[in-house]
RNA sequence: GGGUGAUUAGCUCAGUUGGUAGAGCGCUUCCUUUACACGGAAGAUGUCGGGAGUUCGAGCCUCUCAUCACCCA
């Protein structure tokens, strides 16, 4: 054997040799019906292994390798999800870097060539390092996102994950729980895309608060009246105008009102007027209602709030409540818009609405842009710098005063525009890292409320388990205030939307049909085939496909010329005769969130909704995931199970956090502190990744991952494979698949009960998903139970002339290596894998080797139990004596003992070879006293001690044992007052007072003998 | 502002129904003894964040204060 385990070569070696002989595929190793499946949480097809996933692989493959070992029908199934924005950019860069034409310019068809090209090419290098993990995922099952997309290349691997995501976008949609509508979503500015509350970060900046007069209309003026808590007047003026204070001055050009709470003292008087919008040609001011909400909050700020639905949540909210416009002043790139009517008109139009003269609707209101001409096109950065100046130019800034060097550089009270500094919190893309523009536009949505009921019924009727379970509260809490769920994104790639839009057609009364190119009608359908289908039946003529809206009715002008809509139909039967062209249908241009498809993934992967054998994993197990991906995923997978399939698609969810660095910090590329596991694995081996993983993964515990402990548990590794190397030193035979002796050596009998009790503890963590009890338990009982006391103990007899006994400890010894090597296998299976392999010949890999499932009841024998632990006491008080009396380590020392009863005597008789051997110890007396000059040793059943003659520095040895002392007597303290308590031993529970008295009883007579140790050295001191 | 969690040895963290505190790393001393120096042996260190309460008994339960972290506004 080498002298450590060479974890860079045999590592690579080793998963060859399990993916050759197909050890993970799906139901390897099965020697029972029930199924165990988790699935991968699919990482994006252009995503790195980090630190959080080799945490969260370590736990899914320690689970799985643990039920394929117990002979379960195991499937841990791989993935990769398609990752709609990440990717688009991704191939996006990856074109302007290689001069290559631009998305824009390549068009959508030749840009998804691109994206699968660069897929094939560069995509799911997460795959191969998984292996490096040693994750025995079933990779000939790994799915895709997108397998069995349209635009899919043949070269691409088959699959039917399209026909997945299409299918339960058409059921949902006919069931009424898709709609499309419009809604203020967070729209990303640079990739021109909603994207989803999730997908948005809130980071709080450096913000400012200005404050603006809005003048009341006709120059109306108030008393307007401040005051203090207990009611007294503090200011009183007359004011012409609303104080207004906002941090997005730009966005005034789309306020419908000012809102002000309705128990708002200040501002009764003016409830109901309207005022003027400081900004825009004087000419067409704007004139707003003051109204009342119950959204402003009166101690904040003014306490008057602007309302602009089309720019701000809360202000949506308010303006849906109260009917107020919605004007929608930015483009898709979040300029100020410069398209539409002129601003003159539209003001008019608006204050027509304003005055409640005119009828308005939703579309009429997007149609309008209410960006006066000289802001139009801006962007909306530079739009709120010149909305400010010119408010300020103009008089309507609130002003204050301040300490401000004049000229002559000497500090004088200046009246300034009231801007406050202030921190505010602003969103950002979590991609694109542009502020983020709440924007009014249509949308899909999932009508998550229909959806939600079930989902949420799994986890409070306890059908699916959340760990931890703080998670279950953050769960309900999010569930419960769910909102729609808006699925559309305007990208390129990603499942495209399975909606077909054409005009609506009306029939009069005479059957003259009529098309209407403002309404379109919709037609759902998983192909297009379909879709025309059902489009032609609808108008009784020919359709065609043209790319989008926009076109629709340029398309139909070229295919009908230029007739009047409403007597098309007949006018072509009839006048045109000869009939080439067709009614123009286009399908939706989105794509649907990316989240939407992997809702789908616990079944999608299975082969649904074709009939697959493989539908016998649905549902899965147990879910293993960040904590902060249970609403972007998980809740999701639970809504679409149950509105799909109506299951819930796993019976335990296990939640981490997010894996820090070893000071707790996230890991940044900025910051420096990124850990890649790639590195930790190329250093120490992926099995000391793997247990330090498992280690760390105490339920709902902070993950800080640290090189120092990766390290130790490299360590760990070598102190079992030089276990191993013990035995060969030892030249015990390996023939493999060692079977457990019926023993009758006591150190035998005691380490075979402690295996049996280390295999229902690792069991027993393994179940409660505590991965840091199993991890430790195995560590101690390797390291601290077989290294340190069973090999030593076994040397004496592998090195005796007793040739049964050698016979039954080697036979032991090979057993409850073996016993390691299985039960430690799910967290390390790298190394087990290769010592297991030593042996001469297997029936099987250690990977498919079969768990144990003896118990400490069957393997425990009470008695060598009691006697090992005697003879490790006395070793451990012997050794600790000898350190503190610096009686050099290498030197055997005779020891005495006075009192020894009967078991004392029998377990030293038993032992005697073992003690004298690890304590040093050269021979044993018999004494009615201890000479002058002994340390002694205090043991249930008798007092040792090591006679030192003059070597003894009398004074250190009365310390030492004063030092005893006094840890025993703070025991006995408290163990004296309890049992001295009536009411201790009234109330507490039997067992618990019966082992308190004994525990007292035993450190009673340890005491006696420490102090009759001490009155003896005093005599001679 | 709302929510969740944390505060235990020098550091990083365990501590499952309340029974009197543990691990790893680090540190000190000794040991290259025939599996292992990625080792062995011995050792030190804690008013379990502060305060109050419930209880015979609190690291654990309740309240309160402080500090920190994360999530959502």
């Amino acid at each position: 054997m080498d002298k450590t385990f060479n974890a860079a070569e045999a590592e690579a070696r080793i998963y060859q040799m399990w993916e050759e002989a197909g050890a993970f595929k799906a139901g390897a190793n099965a020697s029972r019906d029930e199924t165990f499946c988790i699935m991968l949480p699919p990482p994006n097809v252009t995503g790195h292994l980090h630190v959080g996933h080799a945490f969260n692989h370590t736990i899914m493959d320690m689970l799985t390798r643990w039920k394929r070992m117990q002979g379960y029908d195991t499937l841990w199934q791989p993935g990769l999800d398609h990752a709609g924005i990440a990717t688009q950019l991704m191939v996006e860069k990856d074109l302007a870097e290689t001069q290559q034409p631009k998305r824009t310019e390549l068009g959508r068809e030749k840009f998804l060539e691109k994206v699968w090209e660069w897929k094939a090419a560069k995509g799911g290098t997460i795959e191969q390092q998984a292996r490096r993990l040693g994750d025995s995922m079933d990779w000939s099952r790994s799915a895709f996102t997108m397998s069995g997309a349209e635009s899919a290349p043949a070269t691409e691997k088959p699959g039917n994950f399209h026909d997945a995501v299409l299918k339960v976008f058409v059921e949902m949609y006919n069931k009424g729980l898709i709609y499309r509508g419009k809604r203020l979503v967070n729209w990303d500015p640079h990739f021109e895309t909603a994207i989803s509350d999730l997908e948005v970060e809130n980071i709080e900046v450096d913000g400012h608060m200005w404050h603006f007069k809005y003048p009341l209309a006709g120059g109306d003026t108030y008393e307007y009246v401040e005051k203090d808590e207990d009611g007294n007047v503090t200011l009183r003026e007359t004011r012409d105008y609303i104080s207004i204070a906002t941090t997005r001055p730009e966005t005034m050009l789309g306020d419908g009102a000012v809102a002000v709470h309705k128990d708002d003292e200040r501002y009764a008087p003016i409830v109901g007027k309207l005022c003027e919008i400081p900004v825009g040609p004087k000419e067409q001011r704007r004139l707003i209602p003051i109204i009342t909400d119950p959204y402003p909050d009166m101690n904040f700020g003014s306490g008057a709030v602007k309302i602009t639905g089309a720019h701000d949540f809360n202000d949506y909210e308010v303006a849906k409540r109260g009917g107020i416009p919605m004007y929608n002043l930015m483009d898709t790139k979040g300029a100020m818009r410069s398209d539409g009517k002129p601003y003159a008109e539209e003001a008019a139009i608006a204050q027509a609405i304003a005055n409640g003269e005119q009828e308005f609707d939703e579309a009429m209101i997007a149609a309008m842009n209410m960006v006066p001409e000289e802001y139009r096109g801006l962007d909306r950065f530079e739009a709120r710098k010149r909305v400010v100046a010119d408010i300020t130019a103009e008089g309507n800034a609130v002003m204050t005063t301040k300490m401000l060097k004049n000229d002559e550089g000497e500090e004088v009270e200046t009246t300034v525009p009231y801007v406050e500094d202030k921190k505010i919190m602003q969103p950002f893309g979590d991609r694109s890292k542009v502020v983020i523009e709440p924007m009014l536009t249509d949308q899909w949505f999932v009508d998550t409320a229909q959806i939600v009921g079930p989902a949420l019924d799994a986890v409070k009727e306890g059908r699916t388990k959340i760990m931890p379970e703080s998670g279950e509260k953050v769960y309900y809490h999010w569930l419960e205030n769910i909102e729609p769920w808006c699925i559309s994104r305007q990208l390129w790639w990603g499942h495209q939307i399975p909606v077909w839009y054409g005009p609506e057609m009306e029939i009069d009364d005479e059957g003259r049909r009529t098309f209407n190119f403002a309404e379109f009608k919709k037609i759902c359908a998983s192909t297009e085939v379909e879709a025309r289908n059902d489009f032609e039946e609808y108008y009784g003529f020919k359709t065609v496909i043209i790319e989008g809206p926009e076109e629709s009715r340029e398309a139909w002008d070229q295919a009908f010329g230029n007739i009047a809509l409403t007597s098309i139909l007949r006018r072509r039967e009839s006048e045109v005769g000869e009939f080439r062209d067709a009614i123009p249908i286009y399908r939706d241009p989105d794509v649907l969130d990316t989240w939407f498809s992997s809702g789908l993934w616990p079944f999608g992967t299975l082969g649904w909704p074709a009939e697959d054998e493989a539908m016998k994993y649905f549902p899965g197990d147990v879910l293993v995931t960040g904590q902060d991906i249970l609403f972007f995923w998980v809740a999701r997978m639970m809504m679409m199970s149950q509105a799909v399939l109506e299951q819930d698609p796993f019976h335990t969810v296990y939640l981490h956090q997010l894996v820090r660095d070893a000071k707790g910090e996230k890991m940044s590329k900025t910051k420096g502190n990124v850990i890649d596991p790639l590195d930790m694995i190329d250093a120490y081996g992926a099995d000391a990744l793997r247990f330090s993983n498992a280690q760390m993964a105490a339920l709902g515990g902070v993950l800080k991952i640290s090189e120092d402990r990766i390290k130790g548990y490299r360590n760990f590794g070598t102190k079992l494979w030089n276990a191993f190397s013990f035995a060969q030193h030892y030249e015990i035979a390996y023939p493999g698949d060692p079977v457990r002796p019926d023993a009758t050596q006591t150190l035998n009998k005691w380490i075979i009960g402690e295996t049996g009790k280390v295999r229902e503890t690792v069991d027993a963590a393994m179940e409660a998903y505590r991965f840091n009890d199993a991890a430790d338990a195995l560590y101690a009982f390797t390291w601290g139970k077989v290294c340190d006391w069973y090999l030593e103990f076994s040397k004496p007899i592998l090195q005796g002339d007793d040739a049964a006994a050698k016979a039954e400890t080697e036979q032991a010894l090979r057993w409850v290596l073996d016993q390691c090597l299985i039960l430690l296998h799910p967290i390390m299976p790298f190394i087990t894998e290769e010592l297991w392999q030593l042996a001469d010949s297997r029936k099987k890999m250690l990977v498919h080797a079969d768990w144990p499932t003896y118990t400490a009841a069957n393997l425990v024998d009470a008695d060598a139990d009691r006697e090992m632990n005697w003879v490790i006491d006395l070793i451990d008080n012997v050794r600790s004596a000898r350190a503190q009396v610096h009686v050099p380590a290498g030197a055997k020392v005779p020891l005495l003992v006075t009192g020894l009863d009967a078991k004392g005597q029998s377990a030293w008789d038993n032992n005697h070879v073992l003690i004298q051997r690890l304590a040093r110890i050269e021979s044993l007396s018999h004494v009615d006293d201890f000479p002058k000059g002994c340390v002694t040793i205090p043991m249930a059943g008798g007092t040792f001690g090591i006679p030192l003659a003059d070597l003894i520095d009398v004074a250190e040895e009365i310390a030492r044992l004063e030092k005893t002392m006094q840890k025993l007597s703070k025991e006995l303290g408290g163990l004296r007052g309890r049992l001295n308590n009536p009411k201790f031993v009234a109330s507490a529970p039997d067992e618990v007072v019966a082992e308190a008295k004994a525990n007292l009883a035993l450190r009673e007579n340890e005491e006696a003998q420490l102090k009759a140790a001490i009155a003896r050295l005093a005599e001679i001191g």
